[in-house]
RNA sequence: GGCGGGGUAGCCAAGUGGUAAGGCACGGCUCUGCAAAAGCUGCAUUCGUCGGUUCGAUUCCGACCUCCGCCUCCA
């Protein structure tokens, strides 16, 4: 059973098939932060997204060439840039390092490459030159450039590939009244906008004059820079499928850069949007959450990444606060199987029957991979790691799970947390004073001076440690 | 207006032409000196509404209601 993903091109599930002959090494871009404030929940979501593709690929035996861009030019930026009166490095460079300690955060593997926008000018403007110069790409009098859809659809290319574009439904002019630059027509997309003077200190020279590049050329000279012209996957929000990825397709194909039959991207795939308390997330209605506001009401990465992965990528999730107090009893269910595992794994003992090892260990990895195999059904998933969780613990209960077999277990686990990225937290050391404490709650319960055992247990509450009295003694629990 | 995606238990959420995973919450039980914690267990005759196809539909088709997204800022 292969790897299938919905491929937004085709509008249809398709097996993954890399272009690598050897079918070993993948390529995948993945749309980054434009980074004039923190990233909200909903960006979170799709970084959440991509990381799950990235592991999960490498979980199937792929070497994975993880580029993901920092939009570190674009109107908002400069507009902020102007007002605070800071430059674009010293603007931009407080976001990206707070994007990146939230990615750490969230557990998210770090990118192989993380190219700036502002790095790539040079590459930028020589993909240009060559849409120029194959008469795809016209100048304006103001030293601005445009890619002309209207070309570009002359000589055989298609426009309106990722969604399907009616223009003449379309209700153009609605929403680009302040267009300030001249082009020949409305589809038609900046390249490269000349400098005005709002845009301060931010612009490059460039052979149109100097200006700074349009905001899609970006992401197609840097992925096909760091990626070569045709590779694997590109990922991003639904939102982005028109216009962005669709002009994306358009400058990359239309430099024609490609070999024969070779797409600029053979696999797109679009994560959808969340909601959260069931709207639209906004600031007036008080559900728009920064990853930094949910750490403040004290929830952790890791019960945030958790509930993000609760649900199919390219379904709506509603995230709720209620969602991530139930995250967090579920992982501590998670948590609480693996602490026995170990346990009982702990012991030293020979192996006996390998045959038997492996198939325990290969049941929970092999009903895990079927339902990540189908595109990504993370849910699915899930439904498999919580049966087995109860399974575990039924045979944890009546003693029939061997210290093989729970060490198998922990394999297995290990093995799909490489794609959950959840494991659970390192064993907390429990200091002395605190196992004093219940040491002595332990003499007084054999005293049978039960009100002083109560007292003891109500201050190692208090201290914020439980304890929980199981028929193998008392276990302290950090709360 | 055009295009696209949904509506499955109190909440979140999978899924299938053959009679509904899983998580949270809630109830029961076990354990316990009592608790707590933990574990087990129960919990949708039903999948927005109405029709149609079918031996059989939540699943396919049609209509309708409703929510959400995109239509050149957007994850």
């Amino acid at each position: 059973m292969g790897l299938k993903f919905f491929n937004t091109l085709s509008r249809s599930v398709q097996e993954f098939v890399p272009l690598d002959p050897a079918g070993k090494r993948v390529g995948m871009y993945c749309c980054g932060p434009t980074v004039y404030d923190f990233a909200h929940i909903g960006n979170w979501r799709t970084f959440v997204f991509g990381d799950l593709v990235r592991r999960f690929l490498e979980f199937k035996g792929y070497s994975v060439q993880h580029v993901m861009n920092i939009t570190d030019v674009e109107d908002k930026i400069i507009k902020r840039v102007h007002e605070t009166k800071t430059s674009l490095r010293e603007f931009t460079g407080q976001y990206e390092a707070a994007f990146f300690e939230d990615l750490t955060t969230l557990n998210c593997a770090m990118p192989h490459q993380t190219p700036r926008a502002s790095e790539y000018i040079p590459a930028i403007i020589s993909l240009i030159e060559k849409l120029i110069v194959r008469g795809l790409a016209y100048k304006t009098a103001d030293g601005s450039v445009y890619f002309s859809i209207e070309k570009y659809r002359g000589c055989g290319c298609q426009y309106g590939q990722l969604v399907k574009l009616n223009f003449d439904e379309m209700r153009a002019g609605e929403r680009v009244k302040n267009d300030e630059y001249a082009k020949e027509s409305l589809a038609d997309f900046a390249l490269w906008k000349s400098r005005v003077p709002e845009d301060g200190a931010v612009f490059w020279s460039s052979p149109w004059g100097e200006g700074r590049p349009g905001w899609h050329i970006e992401c197609s000279a840097m992925s096909m820079k760091l990626l070569g012209p045709s590779f694997d996957l590109h990922l991003g929000g639904e939102d982005l499928m028109f216009p962005h990825h669709e002009d994306e397709i358009a400058q990359s194909e239309g430099a024609a850069l490609q070999r024969d039959g070779q797409r600029f991207v053979k696999y797109w795939l679009h994560g959808a949007f969340l909601l959260v308390e069931g709207r639209k997330m906004s600031k007036s209605l008080g559900n728009f959450f920064t990853l930094r506001d949910l750490l403040a009401k004290g929830f952790t990465g890791r019960e945030i990444r958790y509930l993000l992965l609760t649900a199919h990528y390219r379904e709506t999730f509603n995230f709720t606060l209620e969602g991530l107090q139930g995250a967090r009893t579920a992982l501590a269910r998670v948590d609480e199987c693996l602490t026995k595992l170990r346990e009982v794994a702990g012991v030293e003992v020979k192996l006996v029957n390998k045959t038997r090892l492996e198939e325990e260990d290969s049941r929970l990895v092999t009903a895990f991979t079927a339902k990540l195999d189908d595109d990504l059904n993370v849910a699915g998933g899930w439904g498999v790691i919580f049966e087995w969780v109860r399974d575990t613990n039924r045979r944890l209960n009546d003693y029939t799970l061997t210290p093989e077999t729970a060490e198998a277990a922990i394999k297995a686990w290990t093995k799909i947390d490489s794609v959950l990225g959840i494991a659970d937290q390192n064993q907390i050391e429990i200091p002395a004073e605190i196992v004093a404490l219940l040491e002595d709650r332990q003499a007084a319960r054999k005293a049978r001076d039960f009100k002083r055992a109560d007292a003891i247990r109500d201050e190692l509450k208090a201290k914020g440690w439980v304890i929980e009295d199981t028929p193998k003694g008392p276990k302290l629990k950090k709360l």
